[in-house]
DNA sequence: CGTCGTTACTTAACGCCGTTAACAAGACCA
DNA sequence: TGGTCTTGTTAACGGCGTTAAGTAACGACG
């Protein structure tokens, strides 16, 4: 069993690492020479198991796409009756996520469009996946009288938005210092819903 | 008149290269290298008017803020009297900013903290003066007690973290191909109206 | 046993990059 | 006239992503 690295498992090692660098010192500071570097191989193996740096990248944000849906269903599981409570607990989750995991929210929504030229665009179609979760609070909301879209698809892209704005400023350390996180990013939530749900009264 | 360009015109040049080039190509294709071919200088000459790359981006992002800041401007002087009126139209003004100048629009707000680093605090002051043109219509909306907000520096935050959002995330094209531009930014101001004006019904 | 192809990995190199050091030519001023 | 400041240059450093070429170990097969 205890054999020497296989192929899989160099695999494996070069996503692992890369993210632990990516969470240690920052998209920034990440060079292919770097990666190879700290598992012990020449920078040329890396392309044994990646096309090219972005195509290493795409199977981080893949994983991390995974790890957000994750989340994100588990809070839908907790409210699975009340849709007011659960697009709430959706949004909790979501910006969450961006938070405790600043480097992987970056490669996954900040990434640079030219860097994901590349990108199959099937993945970019399991990446919706976590806003079909969003859009089905939204549905069950407005069967039930609870909330009001004209377009769900539409208000889903603007509560993803309004949240991933939320995170990626906080994240960027844009927001006024005089402003505690909690009180953003609960507003920001409480906006959110106020802007679904005409009845609420908060 | 025409002598030969001095100093201060050469500074010049460089930023308005820069600028174009920024606009053409994009942020990912430029280099001081490629900027001082395109003035016909040597590279090492662009280092005697910037201290280095990242100061030279600073000052095309304090262009930038002047030209955000002169267009929210205009959207307030539009409305003096309708606070909603002029929200809305201030939240309109920055999607259109953002959205007609997107390479701009990257520098200004989506450059890597790290590039930020060495981006003077001063400056960072006065790109909020953007927010307080927000900030005054709220204000003025609560004293009319037709807007709502517990902590209008928050709200103001809430709100452009929201119009961030939807800029940023139409930019990188991520939202759903099916969405209208013109659907997402219509609706993510109805959003934010909504989340601020409790009385409004539209 | 020997050879052959495959796999896993290396070193060397290419052409970029931001940036610095060293130097040259003209302007200005004592 | 001579010295210094300004404005520009070329050459170089170390780093980057990536490719080309080579090597060493290994399993299969005659």
């Amino acid at each position: 069993m205890a054999e020497r690295t296989s192929s899989a498992d160099l695999r494996r090692l070069i996503l692992d690492t890369t993210r632990h660098l990516l969470v240690e010192k920052g998209y920034a500071d990440l060079s292919m020479r770097k990666i190879a570097k700290a598992i012990g191989y020449s920078a040329t193996s890396i392309y044994l198991h990646f096309e090219n740096k972005d195509a290493l990248f795409h199977a981080l944000i893949e994983e991390g796409m995974e790890r957000l849906l994750a989340e994100l269903k588990q809070a839908e599981a907790a409210h699975p009756g009340d849709p007011v409570a659960r697009l709430e607990a959706l949004c909790q989750a979501y910006v969450h996520f961006g938070l405790e995991n600043p480097e992987y929210y970056e490669i996954m929504l900040l990434l640079h469009p030219a860097h994901m030229a590349r990108y199959p665009a099937d993945k970019f179609r399991r990446a919706r996946r976590n806003l079909d979760v969003i859009e089905a609070a939204l549905i069950d909301g407005v069967n039930q009288g609870v909330m009001q879209a004209t377009n769900t698809r539409v208000s889903t892209s603007v509560i993803w938005a309004a949240l991933h704005g939320a995170v990626s400023l906080l994240n960027a350390k844009r927001v006024d210092i005089r402003i505690a996180h909690k009180d953003l990013i609960a507003e920001t939530v409480r906006h959110t819903l106020r802007g679904c749900c005409p009845s609420l009264e908060r």
